[in-house]
DNA sequence: GCGTCCAGGTCTACC
DNA sequence: GGTAGACCTGGACGC
């Protein structure tokens, strides 16, 4: 079945595909040279399906067509069609971000290419879960960690065209009736196993909401405070969550951003993180976006080619 | 193949 | 408030 979506007029599907490594981790998948995105979606139904997105071709280019793997009905088209446009931010407003970057010519590119919308996921939980499974370890870890929790507590879906076997990223519950020993071990969680435990277990006894972040109108410091309460959450996975929640106040350094940083304004020596936090300072409230840009511009300009 | 070392954020205990 | 050490894994490296 196919669904028509309409994008702001500056919104790029591919800068937002592969604003950060999301794209790369289940239940996402993604096909650079068609740009297209792919996903399991869990509806509220009971139904599982699979959703591809891509541009859709018009004259004024301004849609997406939304393909998925079975018919739906009107409930359940409506449910989709809100999913993706949470997941791509659509209806986020970017226009005082680019005016912005307007303002400065080494940030010229962002509104050009319609960057600074960073793809989260179907919901608030499966961003923080995926989030802490970033924390101190190699990407390649963090792919390992989340493919397990879908594998191995992810609902299963079996494609009719290709009867290949897909997983669902596993909600609060499926988390929650584990063991630590079985998040250590058969999901290489590590230390960050009672993390997981506990936020899934506090969700299932609705001690926490922490699907309201995404509509909550409060300060972002107090925002930051109650995605802190997180056990796993310091401050750069905070930092990061808040990015997704639409707040860019904070900057999220990681050694990653420490070493892009260094090379790129720095000459490769290194400097304390006042340094940074200085440097983006006079971004205000979008200095959080505007690191990003900023040290994945080569992104945009080589490793995607945009 | 095996052992050792290191990188990567967060938590907790301690000063 | 600041700091040191523990946590756990995969990868690099030396033997």
């Amino acid at each position: 079945m196919k669904l028509s979506i309409s994008v702001p007029s500056e919104f790029n599907l591919k800068s937002t595909i592969f604003s950060h490594g999301w794209c790369e981790l289940l239940p996402f998948s993604n096909d650079r040279d068609d740009v297209s995105l792919t996903r399991l979606i869990d509806l509220s139904s009971g139904k599982i399906i699979s959703a591809q997105i891509k541009e859709q071709r018009t004259k004024s280019n301004n849609a997406l067509q939304v393909v998925t793997s079975s018919p739906l009905n009107s409930t359940e088209q409506k449910e989709v069609k809100s999913l993706v446009r949470t997941s791509l931010r659509l209806d986020e407003h970017f226009t005082e971000f680019y005016a912005e970057a307007s303002k400065h010519k080494e940030f010229f590119w962002v509104p050009a290419f319609g960057a600074g919308r960073l793809l989260r996921s179907q919901t608030v939980f499966e961003d923080v879960v995926k989030m802490i499974c970033t924390t101190n370890c190699s990407w390649a870890l963090t792919e390992i960690m989340v493919e397990n929790l879908c594998k191995k507590l992810g609902k299963k879906f079996s494609d009719s065209n290709s009867n290949a076997l897909q997983y669902c990223f596993p909600d609060p519950e499926a988390i929650a009736g584990t063991s630590e020993k079985f998040l250590r071990k058969e999901i290489r969680a590590g230390y960050r196993a009672p993390y997981l435990l506990e936020l899934s277990k506090r969700i299932v006894k609705k001690e926490i909401d922490i699907e309201a972040w995404r509509t909550l109108q409060i300060p972002t410091d107090e925002l930051f405070q109650q995605v802190r309460s997180v056990k796993g959450v310091g401050p750069y996975a905070a930092g990061n969550l808040l990015k997704l929640l639409g707040h860019y106040d904070y900057l999220a350094i990681d050694s990653w951003c420490r070493k892009k940083f260094f090379e790129k304004h720095k000459n490769g020596r290194t400097t304390s993180d006042k340094v940074i936090e200085k440097y983006y300072r006079q971004f205000g409230k979008w200095q959080g976006l505007f690191l990003w840009m900023d040290l994945t511009q080569y992104w945009y300009e080589k490793e995607f080619a945009f």
